[in-house]
DNA sequence: GCAAGGTC
């Protein structure tokens, strides 16, 4: 009798893929009792692991498990929430996940293997735990292997089918550990604050306050960020510019010290300077410079350039991707990987977007030995390539926010393939008095990725008349300038992505779902920036010219700029529930990112095999009961903040 | 009613 082989993927397009490879196409396939997931039939040779197979290729859709709290933990008083860090839990397949399970049982009856083609990462390995589970209920005997994969190369999945490793338990409990801690921590802290802020009434009487350990720290950087507004305090500094007319060009020269607090001080150094009459240009230097090429697509990175750039929210950047991921126009849009891998053909990417009537003259141009491999991140999940067009989309068969996130990825990964843009700078440093000065022209050679890439540009052709060293010439203008610093701007959501980022807060695929969450739980609001005349823009160190400043970041505005993009602002709850936690005063406050940090090392600890799954349980359910019966005790400080800010309208 | 992580 022939072997048969049950392969299972982490989602249908991967199985739907790696089916294409295995079977050469000749592959039979059938429905399941789910709308998206299909099965695959066709014959494989395994080579020296099972040799000459049947093989039924299927996949689940994420997890397959979840968990919860026995019943008798239903009622948010009793047990009181404290109770929920040593209660039972189970798992269990979810009702609109019973049919995948039930088509796993059933298909790994009769199979000599199950093989379980996962993405390589943490979660992707207790996926691959939960399809073994479901698989052993269907046959006991059932041989279990994994296949180890970082793309869909066809080269790379027939190595990976031939070369079978197996399930990595430390993963497996270092995710199930996280599954644990969120849900006993989530629940409890949820109920307990919940509880205590309802007895305030008013607004809070029927208000849901969660907490987790992603949304809270992603509330505390909002916060943190409002009061350094608040409080900021604007200084008067003064400086000294220097004009040269030559040429018909009004050159200016800021000076070295740049700006200082004290005008006494300025007024002196002033005066020696006029005192001088004429200044020395001290050095004159040129040299190449250039404005390197983005790197490849991530998730963070296509999300802050739609927040930035296309005026979408990130959620709405998310929802669209994954339509055009399923229309099948875009790569998988989740992904933390910034290199493509080498044995990617990049340039058949390239070839496709040729047609087009907007980059399509780039990417000619590109195939006509414009061509340059992409630059290499240093981050590689090891699941998915960087995000990059697979097929051409012409402009009429999208909505209209498709067609601008297609745009962007196409623009982006053809940037990607291209050369970094090329000038010649030159610096020329004067003497005056004692003082020096400084002044800068840059020249664009070659536009190169930027002709293609309209989200960014090079303040262009800043020419600079002829100075020659040594010479001495009279200013044509002295005088000094006064300013005031100006407070940060409030958060936008690329700031706020990429402190969520830095912080390992949240996962490239729910790191919007956070913000979109405390938004929903309403700690936070958006509004378009410059709505309130408190806050200016993000910068507090002003140029030395005084108030009338043009604002925004010397060429990282394009086109399309950051023009009308929102800012996030506290409500009054979300400032008290941070204000109470931290002035109850623990070390580490859960408004703070450390918690999530902590967790996300000793995830790692338990991968290395420094620390079991009971160990890290063990000691942080006890280090966050000790937090919560602190916070227990420390009720009447959170009440009371809020009383301060949500009901008596403080700051 | 409550988390965060997958995915459609």
């Amino acid at each position: 009798m022939v072997t048969k082989i049950l392969c299972v993927a982490e989602k249908s397009s991967i199985a739907k893929a790696v089916a294409g490879h295995l079977s050469g196409g000749r592959v039979e396939t059938s429905n399941t009792g789910n709308t998206y997931i299909k099965n695959y039939k066709f014959q494989f040779d395994f080579g020296r692991t099972w040799g000459h197979c049947e093989v039924c290729m299927t996949s689940v859709s994420g997890h397959l498990s979840a968990v919860d709290f026995a019943s008798e933990y239903k009622n948010w008083s009793h047990p009181p929430p404290e109770s929920l860090f040593g209660a039972p839990i189970r798992e269990f397949v979810p009702e609109d996940k019973s049919a995948i399970a039930q088509n796993i049982a059933a298909q790994a009856r009769g199979a000599k293997a199950l093989f379980i083609w996962t993405d390589c990462d943490r979660e992707g390995e207790h996926i691959g735990n939960e399809v073994k589970t479901e698989a052993l209920k269907g046959n006991r005997r059932l041989q279990v292997k994994r296949a180890k994969f970082s793309n869909i190369e066809r080269a790379h999945i027939l190595q990976a089918a031939r070369n079978p490793i197996d399930l990595d338990d430390r993963q497996v409990n270092a995710v199930a550990t996280r599954i644990e801690l969120d849900l006993r921590i989530g629940y409890a802290f949820t109920r307990f604050q919940t509880n205590l802020l309802r007895t305030l009434g008013g607004p809070l009487a029927e208000a849901m306050i969660s907490y987790g350990s992603c949304q809270f720290p992603t509330l505390g950087f909002v916060v943190d960020r409002y009061w350094r507004v608040k409080n900021f305090v604007p200084e008067t500094f003064w400086s000294i510019k220097v004009t040269q007319k030559r040429e018909g060009i009004n050159v200016v020269f800021n000076w070295k010290r740049n700006r200082l607090f004290d005008r006494a001080t300025v007024i002196i150094l002033f005066e020696r300077c006029l005192d001088a009459k004429r200044a020395k240009v001290t050095k004159v230097t040129e040299k190449g410079t250039r404005r390197i090429k983005p790197l490849p697509l991530t998730t963070v990175e296509l999300q802050k350039m739609a927040t930035k750039y296309l005026r979408m929210n990130s959620q709405q950047a998310m929802t669209v991707a994954e339509t055009l991921y399923n229309k099948g126009y875009i790569s998988y849009p989740r992904t933390e990987t910034d290199r493509f891998d080498k044995e990617m053909d990049l340039k058949a990417l390239v070839q496709k977007q040729i047609q087009d009537n907007r980059w399509g003259e780039f990417a000619n141009n590109l195939m006509n030995g414009g061509f340059n491999q992409p630059r290499e991140g240093r981050h590689d999940d090891k699941a998915h390539p960087p995000i990059h067009p697979v097929t051409y989309c012409a402009p009429g068969g999208l909505s209209a926010d498709e067609g601008r996130l297609y745009e962007f990825v196409t623009r982006h990964f053809l940037a990607c393939c291209s050369e970094d843009a090329k000038g010649a700078q030159t610096d020329v440093e004067i003497e005056y008095g004692d003082e020096s000065f400084h002044t800068h022209g840059t020249i664009v050679l070659e536009r190169n990725f930027l002709d293609v890439y309209v989200y960014q540009n090079w303040t262009n052709s800043t020419m600079l008349p002829k100075f020659t060293l040594g010479e001495v010439f009279e200013p044509t203008e002295a005088m000094i300038t006064e300013g005031k610093t100006t407070a940060p701007g409030y958060l936008t959501e690329p700031d706020l992505l990429a402190l969520m980022d830095a912080n390992g807060i949240g996962t490239d695929a729910t790191m919007a779902e956070h913000i979109a969450k405390i938004k929903e739980r309403v700690y936070v609001f958006t509004r378009p920036r410059g709505t309130n005349a408190a806050g200016g823009d993000s910068q507090d160190d002003a140029p030395a010219a005084g108030r009338g400043r043009s604002g925004g970041r010397a060429g990282a505005v394009g086109a399309r700029g950051g023009a009308g993009i929102d800012e996030f602002i506290p409500s009054s709850l979300g400032v008290a529930l941070v204000d109470g936690y931290d002035q109850i005063g623990l070390e580490s406050s859960l408004s703070k990112p450390f918690l999530r940090k902590e967790m996300e090392l000793k995830m790692k600890a338990i991968c290395e095999g420094r620390a079991t799954r009971e160990d890290v349980l063990q000691e942080s359910l006890r280090q966050y009961k000790r937090v919560f019966m602190d916070c227990k005790e420390g009720s009447a400080v959170l009440k009371s903040s809020c009383r301060r800010f949500v009901l008596n309208g403080a700051a």
